[in-house]
DNA sequence: GCTTATGGTTCATTATTTGAACCTCAGCTT
DNA sequence: AAGCTGAGGTTCAAATAATGAACCATAAGC
């Protein structure tokens, strides 16, 4: 792998852990050895991508991803757009709902709403939605060409649950079935005792871009209800990708984005 | 200088860009070979921090830094604690408030409130404030250690208007006062007919970690008005490393920025 | 159908990255 | 207090990855 990607994947392991992190730690995360860790944090710090606290000497996530994101999102508002459809939906449904976006060959938790009440699911922002195995993962993957759902069903498919679905061929069972009715059902592939649905946000061209997923607790949850989810993320992704891209349009500036073959 | 540090100059390069850019214009843009600018484009694109428009071919920043982002505002929300100051503030003043945060060496807009009147200064979010020029420089070299300081101004000094200070003696004097006073003023420095002034959002420690500014134009604003805007940019600033740093305390993560000596 | 752009690729040369071993320091154990 | 342990950080010869001149392919303009 070249030394970029490794920097940038160093990051990326930086991002998901809950705090600080020494040298050290980093270092044997990232299966690097510590003093390239440590030239690559210097580095990434240099361009306020990586933190170092003065007294513990742990590193962080620094703050120019920050610049970069609003940046981003000031050209191509895809959170603005969304994050209303999300709220109204976390409202009108009273569960979880989270919004994933495609990036970097990943499906990956970009906003979460949670409904007024105790017992809900939690969602973080930035964990990553494994395609096999959650809601998000297969109404992305429904909705790509085949060559790409080829790719992801020959990765090793991990088993989480006891209700993980890891067979391809039934996996592609369940494709089929997102397919014909809009949206996707997870039932327990993820989590025990979690049920989700979730529809793909589309780019023009009716590539998937990300997806609006609402999670509830299975103990309360009939087959109706969670028909009744996709139904209404179906609404919520189209109107995000209706909104999204059709402002665009206007403007010309269409984002398609070009996927690695 | 580093393959990683190249590459996120490019990135960085790649933001101060209104829109899309081509292979050819972004490897003359960082003074780099075409081939060499493409494996970093693609390796960037591989981890979702740029994105290949499939149309046009063109590239732009890509959505991994808004989930990096999130994870860091999540954890060290320092938007979502300043933009209710940076709001009040606009409102109160009726002038166009921007916030800045120091990151990779430099102080870089992060937010940007502007004030419902057609006559008014704009700012870009992502803009870069050199240190002598503007107010939010001043502001914040005048809380640096004289260290800090000292390479500051040994730097070039560019001359962006008729009345930008570049007089390493001056601008000392400048600093004094502003450290005495408590805000700096930047009389045109960084732009003509604009006059702002600042003051600095600082960490326990007593460093300064950004700036909240104000920025009119000169010709409605009397010396009277901007000494009260000073006054006002203190407060908000005050406001927001009591509330951001107060908090971190609490929960015992506190983000102190460690710098490159 | 030629010219001149563009994006994209190749591969021998070159410069950068790498990591085992090392240093230094702080806290802990005996 | 001496000795140990493990932390962060550094060095430099060896190994590897980055580099860029020259190349190809394609599209637009004349």
């Amino acid at each position: 792998m070249s030394t970029i990607g490794k920097a940038l994947s160093l990051l990326d392991t930086l991002s998901r852990l809950d705090k600080d992190v020494g040298l050290t730690d980093i270092a044997r995360l990232c299966s690097l050895d510590k003093a390239t860790a440590r030239r690559f944090l210097v580095e990434l710090e240099k361009h306020g991508f990586v933190e170092q606290d003065a007294d513990s000497r742990r590193y962080r996530i620094g703050s120019a991803p920050v610049r970069l994101a609003r940046i981003r999102e000031a050209r191509y508002p895809f959170l603005r757009v969304a994050v209303p459809f999300i709220k109204t939906l976390a409202e009108s449904s009273a569960e979880t709902v989270h919004l994933s976006e495609f990036s970097g060959g990943r499906l990956s938790t970009i906003h979460v709403e949670d409904p007024p009440r105790a017992h809900r699911i939690t969602v973080d922002v930035g964990s990553v939605l494994p395609f096999h195995a959650t809601a998000s993962g297969l109404a992305f993957l429904a909705f790509c060409p085949p060559k790409e759902i080829d790719a992801a069903l020959q990765k090793p498919l991990e088993k989480f649950t006891d209700n993980t679905v890891v067979d391809p061929k039934l996996i592609r069972g369940l494709l089929d079935e997102t397919a014909a009715r809009g949206f996707s059902i997870s039932h327990q592939g993820f989590e025990a005792g979690v049920i989700s649905a979730a529809a793909p946000v589309r780019a023009p061209d009716g590539r998937p871009v990300g997806c609006v997923a609402i999670a509830a607790p299975l103990s309360r949850t009939t087959k109706t209800a969670i028909h009744e989810f996709g139904a209404q993320a179906i609404v919520a992704a189209d109107g995000i990708s209706e909104k999204y891209y059709g402002s665009e349009r206007l403007t010309g500036t269409s984002p398609n984005i070009r996927r690695r073959d």
